[in-house]
DNA sequence: GGTCAATATTGATTTAGATCAAATAAGATT
DNA sequence: AATCTTATTTGATCTAAATCAATATTGACC
């Protein structure tokens, strides 16, 4: 999950968004060069966090959104009756944040999982060039609209699958972002624990821990600790209840 | 839940936003008097469905937005598997289809629970106007991110809370959503069936039924076929998981 | 008003996954 | 390298809610 960051020499160069590695993934995604530029402006390009680090804590005030750049984190929230957990994950070129928009305030906390790099991005100063350049409005829209989707999906997957489903959902899912970055998406260096992803799904940490053993004896998934490795993704994304096409 | 409709004397006079009794609730809300004249511009007006008429079908291609005008709506939809049900209800001031944004595809299905009009919105003219109005851009990133707000804290519901939680929690949110358009927040007209209920909340339909007789035997609610009195709010916010301040 | 279909309630039984409880294994710290 | 902590696996038991099964109620339609 980690993602290679520059050595000395190389860091020497300033990460821009003309240059990061990401942007055909990333917020400038739908722009051209002159707009990237403009866009390159609002955004401050050198945060670090390091494992269990905030990026910003449950109930903070809403002044940006993140990209993140290399590394993950994790999304969790308290509610008022002790109730409520891990609730997303981020991983390279995904957007955090907005679960701020609304409110002006965070509902939710989010933590880095490894060492990790974001980029900054004000969300005052994003809607403003959103009025200047169409291309970012509409694909701020887009982005908001595609979190939208995640979670009604999600929606279906916490209130009608199985233990089984869920687990092999999770993993096909992440293989698919990781496969958007260029990262490998069969070999999967899971950055959280069993306890984060049973409390995403809804699940025990046991009962994940179990389902990655059941998968495992399947002959469908190899594992070993963290490292999770797709073996047979025909029958994965079939028990993920994903079309096959 | 029914919203009264002006009767045959008055529908002489053409609903626009300017004049609709839900505009401070709806898209207008943020919006000047000369802006929302611009907005009444592109919205059409003029839409019916009948109980059971589907508003737009799961992969529809995605053109507009729609404003809910009276009655009530459900999302839905069939994951590749069967599994994936209702996983949306919609009152009057809401907006429906932010479901298609993202891959101008919807996801979902959404049919009308009971006679309702409402305003269709065509995207693409929404997003010029944005580019015009800052505050219509501001405020419809506000309502998505309202809607992804609201999807986290279902993860959280999803994932962790019991069935009474659960039934507990949909009857205090739809009370506040009752409350918001000037209907009465503790007399409830429930348009949706025990069965959607149960499909929304991961609950079989048995068992949501059951919750509505304990939450009646402890002298929380009144239970009458589809009207349900809320009887004590305190005691039923606390189960719900929300703060009583 | 009577028939039928859809919806809701209630009871009995089963079960998937939670919880409780060790035993390993991996990392971190000295 | 040794210790300590945290994470993971695995087993035994329990339980909340699902499923199966009737019955009762409501509403739609002739």
């Amino acid at each position: 999950m980690v993602v290679a960051m520059p050595n000395v020499n190389q860091r020497r160069t300033v990460i821009t968004c003309t240059n990061c590695r990401l942007n055909r993934y990333c917020l400038p995604a739908a722009l051209n060069k002159s707009n990237i530029k403009q866009l390159e402006a609002i955004v401050e390009h050198n945060c670090s966090y390091e494992k269990g680090d905030h990026l910003y804590r449950q109930k903070a005030n809403f002044k940006s959104v993140y990209a993140v750049r290399s590394g993950s984190f994790k999304s969790y929230a308290f509610r008022y009756n002790g109730k409520g957990r891990v609730n997303g994950f981020f991983l390279p070129g995904e957007i955090i944040g907005m679960d701020g928009i609304s409110n002006r305030s965070h509902i939710n906390a989010v933590q880095a999982l490894e060492h990790a790099f974001v980029c900054e991005i004000p969300f005052s100063k994003l809607e403003s060039l959103s009025l200047q350049i169409p291309d970012l409005q509409h694909h701020f829209f887009a982005l908001m609209g595609k979190e939208i989707t995640n979670d009604k999906e999600f929606h279906d997957l916490l209130s009608s699958y199985t233990a089984e489903e869920r687990v092999a959902h999770f993993l096909i899912n992440l293989s698919s972002r990781c496969e958007r970055v260029s990262l490998s998406p069969f070999r999967l260096l899971l950055p959280m624990t069993r306890s984060d992803i049973g409390e995403y799904l809804g699940l025990s940490l046991e009962t994940a821990s179990r389902i990655f053993g059941t998968l495992h004896r399947k002959g469908l998934i190899a594992v070993n600790n963290r490292e999770i490795e797709l073996l047979q993704m025909e029958p994965l994304l079939k028990i993920a209840g994903c079309a096959t096409q």
